[in-house]
DNA sequence: ATAGTATTTAGATATTTGTCTAAATAACTA
DNA sequence: TAGTTATTTAGACAAATATCTAAATACTAT
């Protein structure tokens, strides 16, 4: 839980997990829509994928990023274990 | 969702919103039962407060901290939109 | 009033974090 | 092979964070 909750307390992190939502994208791709140094970027994807909020795949020259919501449920189930 | 996040991001406040799930408890009672000093204690329930995930209310000498389940709302809804 | 208990505020400090630039690695292209 | 593009790693640094002790505030009780 512990890197769940560490990944997602930072605002960038959490629009490159909104930008992966809607379609899988390169580490390029995502470094595009920042205003930041593609090393910054690299590094929120490394904690995201720490945490198994994404994953990567190689594809040829680039690095394929994608959302891994299964791990969400993670999250969800902690919060509904509060809520009563 | 940046102060629930932040305030999600520390394992002893975690722990104090699931002894909050139990019971409402005063600042004595939370700093009990962990290995810390009451002022690291007390600036975690700030910061929880801040968060809007615990509210206070004094009673006498005491003050008394409750879990606030319906800012979890957000985050719920938050994590859904991330589902589909 | 004075002393005691509960809690927070203030100030200090070590650690963690987010960011940068420069360099390294890996893959494609000509 | 040499040059170009994509991405990460390394190292530095400023800002944020978690913790502590000491002091301040607020309430209770004698």
């Amino acid at each position: 839980m512990n890197s769940i909750f560490k990944a997602l307390n930072d605002e960038t992190r959490r629009e490159i997990i909104e930008l992966l939502k809607d379609r899988d994208m390169n580490a390029g791709q995502i470094a595009e829509r920042f205003n930041m140094s593609k090393p910054s970027i690299s590094h929120h994807l490394d904690i995201l994928k720490r945490a198994d909020l994404i994953t990567s795949e190689k594809k040829g020259q680039f690095i394929e990023y994608s959302l891994n919501t299964t791990i969400l449920e993670d999250l969800v189930n902690w919060i509904m274990t509060l809520k009563k």
